[in-house]
DNA sequence: GCCACTTTGCAACCTTGTTGCAATTAACAT
DNA sequence: ATGTTAATTGCAACAAGGTTGCAAAGTGGC
């Protein structure tokens, strides 16, 4: 993604797109799966921690990324292909490899709806599914 | 519940009931939503943390207890009324509200399947919806 | 009672996430 | 352009939660 591209997808959903913010956006784009603020440090050896965490907090607070907890004991992320448009039907499931610790994201597969009882209001759903990846189970 | 039952589903799941997986076990099965390491640490106050980490690690392990993550920067544990005999079909969801930072277990409400690329193997499921529960809602 | 093995308590530690604050940068009116 | 104000960034320090090493205490078999 570009640059120019970036700046004009955070505008839409209302985030200044600062020096910081648009190296995180473009990064983080490119990224197929799920990550953390350890793993983008990493790919961004140059940027300071906080900078960083601010930046995420940013763009999930404007859904332009989701946070999801996987049982790794990080916070992962990923990128919202609707660009902050996501409705609830819209989230996908997320799976946790237990052999290599890698989070993927199940593009195709949509969280299942669940009944709640009366009076309690949904927000967002976190839908993590545990267990071997067919990479690992190949192996 | 009896310190006697308490032995007695432990032996059966095999763990050896030892004196402060009796006390926890004993503790938590009188809970109704999900409590963390630290609630436990509360509530048992002169014992020690490690030794109530380990203990709800054991239970964990074998399945009298289930570790779930709700974003709330801990994790949760809440007891398996089947005894350690949980198939994923009596998996049941959480409710985690954002306002009184309670997790729920919303015991009648199965957590819904969802379909796996092929070549994947699912082993858990980890459902929290997020939201405002009916006591907050009502106030 | 003695020995091997397990469990427990304590303290220390690690990782992750988070904040306070000063320095820098951007926005904007004059 | 310049000054004024607000927002952002980098650094360092910190907090919370979880985890481990190790010695002491307990358990069970013989």
């Amino acid at each position: 993604m570009t640059v120019k591209e970036c700046c004009e997808i955070m505008e839409r959903a209302g985030v200044k797109p600062t020096s910081i913010r648009i190296l995180t956006y473009k990064a983080v784009s490119e990224l197929h799966d799920t990550f953390s603020l350890g793993d983008l440090e990493n790919l961004l050896e140059d940027v300071d921690k906080s900078s960083l965490f601010r930046a995420l907090r940013t763009l999930s607070d404007h859904h332009l990324i989701h946070a999801l907890e996987d049982g790794s004991g990080s916070v992962k992320y990923c990128v919202c292909h609707n660009h902050g448009a996501c409705t609830e039907e819209e989230h996908h499931c997320h799976f946790f490899c237990e052999q290599c610790k890698k989070t993927y994201c199940l593009e195709d597969c949509v969280v299942p709806k669940a009944n709640l009882p009366q009076g309690f209001e949904a927000h967002e759903v976190n839908y993590v599914i545990k267990g071997i990846c067919s990479n690992c189970k190949k192996a």
